[in-house]
DNA sequence: TCAACCTGGTAGG
DNA sequence: CCTACCAGGTTGA
């Protein structure tokens, strides 16, 4: 496992890379932790490094409101195998576009698991780049968010998605 | 087995 | 608008 700090706009995200791919991204925790990630050395991979490029520009993006133009491999295998559904379920939906919690469900063709879908989002070990924040409650409502509500709303308003009415 | 969830729908103020 | 309640799938203890 390989861990390197990204410095955006909007703190220093923490990623975490496994010899499969990126397997988690955490916010920022505090603006006094900016030790946290080891900087890429050369005692990386080249695959890893490559791939650390790539999701330092695909999370800008993200921040910005943009599809990503290139994301690295994710490796998701440390859920369970309803959790991968629903977090590849995630990855189809476009920026500006958002689903609720049942209409996942219905996708992923477990149409009751409404609740257990909420789980397996609060579960995403890939905020942004897995975009959990364009699932919203019936209703127009928000939802919950793991990382914070004010990330959530954030999120939605930068790529254009009006909330409740 | 049981409680906890980023839910959803219905029923009643 | 609100609160109450319950059916419900999945997960982790």
């Amino acid at each position: 496992m390989w861990t390197a700090a990204i410095q955006t706009s909007d703190g220093v995200f923490t990623t975490h890379f496994s010899e499969d791919g990126l397997c988690a991204l955490d916010f920022p925790v505090d603006a006094r932790i900016d030790t946290i990630g080891v900087p890429p050395s050369d005692a990386w991979p080249r695959e890893v490094r490559a791939w650390l490029a790539v999701t330092c520009q695909a999370l800008a993006q993200a921040l910005a409101g943009r599809q990503p133009a290139q994301l690295p491999p994710f490796d998701l295998s440390a859920g369970t195998a309803f959790q991968q559904q629903v977090w590849q379920a995630l990855v189809r939906i476009a920026p500006g576009r958002h689903l609720t919690y049942g209409q996942l469900a219905a996708a992923i063709g477990r149409p009751k698991a409404v609740r257990a879908v909420g789980g397996a989002c609060g579960a995403n070990p890939i905020p942004v780049l897995l975009p959990c924040h364009r699932v919203l409650a019936a209703g127009g409502n928000l939802g919950g968010f793991s990382g914070g509500l004010d990330w959530k709303r954030r999120l939605l308003a930068r790529e254009g998605v009006l909330l409740n009415h």
